[in-house]
This record gives structure tokens, sequence and C-alpha cells, in this order.
DNA sequence: GTCTCGCTAGAGCGATCTATCAAGAAGGAG
DNA sequence: CTCCTTCTTGATAGATCGCTCTAGCGAGAC
């Protein structure tokens, strides 16, 4: 019921963005994610008469605001530090998981990119929180808002990219290595 | 025959190029390239007997060098101009097709990182001769070798990542001001 | 001519895709 | 109890997936 009604429903939005995540969207399949979600195949189009599409865009919101909140790690003193510490953060999670949990949406954010619209503004809206997020953070540190705005900008590409080299070439240094570059330029920044 | 030949398997290679790139790889159908590519059904698997992941491994092959040779027109000599202007014109490209071709393998690296490991090799090694090529071009600008390595990765990272904003959020701003934090550190590392 | 061979051409295979549908199980409200 | 809503369940549809296969075309070799 009520109880059951949230579990399933809570279950396949996991799944989905565990296997969105890890294959894509095109990649992952709907009965694919019922039976990783060990919900019946009927389950998801109650749940999300939207079918696929919809179940996607649910994802693209919770977890881009999942993941926006761990940004709040990054302590406002010491903003640098802090950036060092969140990629080198993001690193051991994705060795630890085979290098295949990095970024939540850029896999499907690229396939949609031009091929479905409605997605697209979905996780545009998700990159541009995030942005934003880190926008007010290292305004908050100091730096003037044209400036922080270009380094936010800047910090989520280089993560993004980064993420790409990493995960393709089994290797965690194209993140600490842009988590310095960030760094460093924020340091630089915090000198005028 | 010999001539026919070359221009079906050129023709196969360019549009699979293409939609690989807009539509990503599991978004693409067989049937699809070879309708655009005007070729007949049976002629691709003529020319690629390994199918699908034959074809997508000679194009990011062949589109990764293509790629790898406009870098080239970075001159040593302000290095940090040529970078600005590199991204100025890779914006403008974008742009100009409607923020459809980006990077000619991202999408398509994102896809195959945890799900074909024949093509993931592949794609690391078309990102690794690029951050090999930008790392000599910086090297030969007078940057010592482990600061010209580590810029040529962030540079290569903050180019993907733009890449996915500015498609995501269907503006360049991203690539513009990648191009700007990019040519920043290089002129920084160059006063030393 | 006739043979060979590279290539064209597309029907068709089994599998999988997303999505619909009807039937039933599990409680709460009256 | 009956009624009603919520959720489960899986069979099924219709399209598309990657791929195989056979038949035939057409130009050069001889």
């Amino acid at each position: 019921m009520s109880a059951s009604r949230s579990t399933t429903r809570l279950r396949l939005l996991d799944s989905s963005a565990e296997l969105f995540r890890r294959n894509g969207y095109t990649g992952t399949g709907v009965k694919q994610i019922t039976v990783e979600a060990k919900a019946p195949f009927g389950s998801l189009y109650h749940f999300f008469p939207g079918g696929k599409q919809q179940l996607a865009a649910e994802v693209v919101r919770t977890e881009g605001a999942r993941y926006a909140r761990t940004f709040a790690l990054v302590q406002v003193e010491d903003v640098a530090a802090g950036i060092r510490a969140w990629f080198a953060g993001a690193a051991a999670v994705l060795s630890a998981s085979g290098f295949a949990d990095a970024c939540p949406i850029a896999t499907l954010a690229l396939e949609v990119a031009s091929t479905d619209e409605a997605l697209r503004e979905v996780t545009a809206e998700v990159f541009t929180s995030w942005i934003d997020q880190a926008e007010a953070r290292f305004v908050e540190a100091g730096i003037d808002t044209p400036r922080a705005r270009a380094l936010a900008m800047s910090a989520i590409a280089s993560l993004e990219g980064a993420f790409i080299l990493a995960r393709t070439l089994r290797d965690t240094a194209p993140i600490i290595n842009a988590g310095e570059i960030v760094a460093d330029a924020v340091e630089q920044a915090l000198l005028y």
C-alpha cells in the first residue's frame, strides 16, 4: 500500500539512477530496470505513466539535487583546500565503484542533448543549479561576482571533463589534477 | 569496384561519425546508418564484418586523428592566444551545427566506458594521444614537462566538460570561458 | 564469350525494445 | 460483509534491434 508504494517507486528510481549513470539512457532498457529493482514490470508504468522519459526526468532531478548537496562539504574557509578534498573524494568514489560512478547525469545529458528536448531542459536546469551554487560559494569566499561565475562554470566543466577522462582511461589522475588546477585558479582569484 | 568500394565505405564512416557524435552509440541503429549513407544494408557488413562495434572503433580512431590535427592550429608563439582562438573556433562550429557537433567521441566514450571494453580502450588511446600532443606543444612553448602534462590534461578535460555544458545549456559561453581559464593557466605557467 | 570477384541489394531471423492491457491481490472506509 | 482504491503481475503488441544469408549485378581477366 502506501508503504510498499513508496518502496517500489524508490527502488525503481534508485535502479534507474544507477543504470543510467553507468550504461546511459538508450543503453538501459525498462525491463532491465524492473529486474534490477525487483519490481513487477507493470509497476513502472503505474508509478511513471510517462514511461522511460518521465522516469529519467525524475532521476535527473533527484540525483542532481542529491549531488549538489555534496558540494556543501566544500567549506568557505580555505575554499581551495575544500575543492582539493572534494575532488579527491570524487576520485575515491569513482575508483571504488570500478570507474562506474562519476557524474550521475553526464552520460544521459550528452545522449539527449540533440535528441530529446524535454530531457535536455531538465539536465540544463541541474547543471545551472550546480554552477549557481558554486558561484555563490566563491562569492561568499570573497571573489567578485563575474569572476566567481567564470570560475564556477570552469570548475563544473573541469569536473565533468575529468570524469570523462577518468572513466575512459580508468585512472583517477585526471580528477586529482583537475582539483589542483581549479583550486589554484580559485587561490589566484582570491589574491585580488 | 575499387572506386565505388572506397566511396561507400567512406560514406558509411562519415554517416556513422555524425550519428554517433549526435545521437550516441546505442542511440544509433545500423539501419539508420545505411540510410543516411545511402548505402545498401548488406554493404555495411561487407566492409565491416565486425559489425557496429568495428565500425565504431574505426570511427573513433579516424575522427580522433582528424580532430587532433586541428590542434596544430594552436601556434607555439603566443600559445595562450592560440588556445583562445581554438576554443572560439570550437564554439562557432558548435553553434553553427545547432549545438550538435562538439567532441566527436565524448558521448560514445561515456556510453562504452563501463559496457564495452574493446571500444573503451580505443577511446582511451585517442584521449591519451590528444593529451600527449597538447603536452608536447606546451613543452615546446617553454613549460617544464610535469607542469605541461598537468596543464594538457586539464585543457582536454576543460574542453570536454565545456562541451557537455554548452550542448546541454545550448550556449557557447562555457566554451569561451573554458578557453579563457585554460589560456590564463598557461600564461601563468609561462611566467616561471 | 565465360569466369571470377568485389560489391549491391534486401528479405528475414531471433531477440529485444517501449508500452498497453486486463485481471487479481491487499488493505481501508462505509 | 461490500465497495473502492492502490498496487501487483505478466502476457502481449508492434516496432526496432543487430546481424545473417542468398541472389544477382557488373566490370576486368582470360
